[in-house]
RNA sequence: GGCCCGUUGGUCAAGCGGUUAAGACACCGCCCUUUCACGGCGGUAUCAAGGGUUCGAUUCCCUUACGGGUCACCA
């Protein structure tokens, strides 16, 4: 019989909720879920200078509003909590009295002044700048004597020499280490509080994780672990770890290469759906040449050994057309609103506007909405729609209104449209086409002129349309006063 | 600096000893719509370098270079 998969997510309240970390997430999600396992979210709030309950609730709202949700753990209760570390205090603490009394501990009581003279010393040597033992072996006096003088003590664990520490890892294949190189590490800070790595071990095998799945920073600390699980006697589980997602220079991505956290591609107007699909295409393929997924599909097609060891260059161009690709399956209604937000801020529309303008303003998304990558794009376009004093966006545009047969165009174009009795966008688009005729011109002699006078741009929305949106008056005016300024 | 991981087009990547080295994004061109876009079709472009192993290396091994991670009383 096989155990169930459990997998788990363990992110630390300390700040906004990164990319990377969501990616985490998704491959934790999409393995229990094709595994019926169970995914565990797991607090982890040891750093009690930088952990917020703020950041916990926005690490929360992003992973649901991703879609991914998780069995057990923080919120959703569970037979193996608490889940926030820092509930946990006493249960790490039976462990450290057993390793403390079985001497795979001690307490150590070098300030931070000594460590980083030795941390120096061995740099200048060339060599591992690793703790050398020095409270390994202390007299009860020495203690007596540190403590007398108001040290306090960190527990450090006893790592064993000459150990080669192997373990497999479902990403990379077997990886070692030399225990030599690891050095007696902090498993308990002076203020009681258990050190990442150590209370990592204790949950996930006090939780009964199957398979740690996490980020390649984590492959360095993995020996330590792997040294804890076997003094404390617990069960290796499997480890995965994903390459890091780097920006356009290949380093680790950070504030300076954009937008890097869940939320802030959530407000920009990307749509969950398409950065699940963009994050699981950065460090893994599929077995096909599709590209775009639903997350069930994703469910149906991942595999971890189909993940990728090499790190990812976040590539926001490729996000923008998965984006774009289900953005288009958005009314236009959706569209602007999500837009929304974005357009008070560029000022061009109250919080309160009235349902006819709120109508209008949709209909006027619709045609955009086939350029748009995200949401916010939208106030990149919409000063055509806004905006009745016609501004040529380059001299290029200018030139367009000064060909010899344009006054003919445009007066033509100008009588039929104040004839005309109602205005559709099919209704304009004959009227087009009819000049086209009449003047035995191309369309682009017609098409483009019109539209450079109406919006000062070379591209934009589907003519017919645009006009019958702004309606007749306005489009009237623009053109009146565009034809003083080319003169 | 020590240790660990990695290196296929500009980017994401398939490939797992013999291939015309897929596909996608981006870019360029053509077609469509008597305009721009959308869409369709096509094109440019890749195995980091040097040694081995092998009848044969993108694929296996070593070295170098480059990139990244880690060495905290941060996670």
């Amino acid at each position: 019989m096989s155990e169930q998969v459990r997998v788990r997510f363990a992110p630390s309240p300390t700040g906004p909720f990164h990319i990377g970390g969501a990616r985490s997430a998704l491959f934790n999600w999409l393995i229990a879920q094709k595994c019926g396992g169970k995914l565990v979210l797991r607090v982890e709030d040891t750093d009690l200078e930088r952990s917020t309950k703020e950041s916990e609730e926005n690490i929360k709202k992003a992973l649901l509003w991703l879609g991914l949700n998780w069995d057990e753990g923080v919120d959703a209760g569970g037979s193996y909590g608490p889940y926030r570390q820092t509930e946990r205090l006493d249960i790490y603490k039976q462990y450290t009295d057993k390793l403390l009394s079985e001497g795979k501990a001690y307490y150590c009581y070098c300030t931070e002044e000594e460590l980083d003279a030795e941390r120096q010393a061995l740099m200048a040597e060339g060599k591992t700048p690793c703790y050398q033992g020095r409270c390994r072996n202390i007299s009860e006096t020495e203690k007596a004597e540190f403590i007398a003088a108001g040290r306090r003590a960190t527990v450090r664990f006893h790592v064993p020499e000459n150990q080669q520490i192997i373990f497999k890892d479902l990403v990379r294949d077997t990886v070692s280490f030399d225990s030599n190189g690891v050095g007696d590490f902090v498993i308990v800070k002076s203020d009681g509080i258990p050190v990442y790595n150590y209370a990592v071990v204790i949950d996930d095998s006090t939780m009964h994780i199957t398979h740690v799945i996490r980020a390649e920073e984590h492959l360095s600390n993995t020996p330590r672990q792997v040294l804890l699980y076997e003094a404390l006697g617990f069960k290796i589980p499997q480890f995965g770890h994903i390459s890091l997602i780097l920006g356009k220079d290949r380093t680790k991505m950070s504030k300076r290469h954009g937008a890097t956290s869940v939320d802030q591609y959530r407000k920009l107007g990307y749509l969950p759906e398409a950065i699940v699909n963009f994050l699981a295409l950065l460090g893994w393929a599929p077995n096909s040449e599709q590209e775009i997924f639903t997350l069930d599909e994703l469910i149906n097609e991942f595999s971890m050994d189909r993940v990728a060891k090499n790190p990812a260059v976040f590539d926001i161009d490729k996000l923008n057309w998965i984006n774009s690709h289900y953005m288009k399956k958005l009314s236009p209604a959706q569209v602007t609103e999500l837009a929304l937000p974005h357009l008070v801020e560029a000022g061009y529309i109250q919080e309160t506007m009235s349902q006819e303008e709120k109508d209008n303003l949709i209909q006027f998304v619709g045609t955009i909405q086939e350029h748009l990558s995200y949401a916010a794009q939208v106030v990149d376009h919409v000063d055509v729609y806004f905006n009745d004093n016609v501004e040529f966006e380059n001299d290029e545009a200018k030139q367009v209104l000064q060909d010899a047969e344009i006054p003919q165009v445009m007066n033509s174009f100008m009588n039929k449209l104040s004839e005309l009795e109602e205005l559709s966008a099919n209704a304009v688009q004959s009227i087009l086409k009819s000049i086209t005729k009449e003047l035995k011109v191309g369309g682009k002699k017609v098409y483009m002129p019109v539209r450079v006078a109406i919006t000062g741009k070379m591209h934009g929305p589907d003519l017919g349309q645009f006009i019958t949106i702004i309606g007749k008056e306005r489009t009237l005016s623009r053109l009146a006063s565009t034809l003083t300024k080319i003169n």
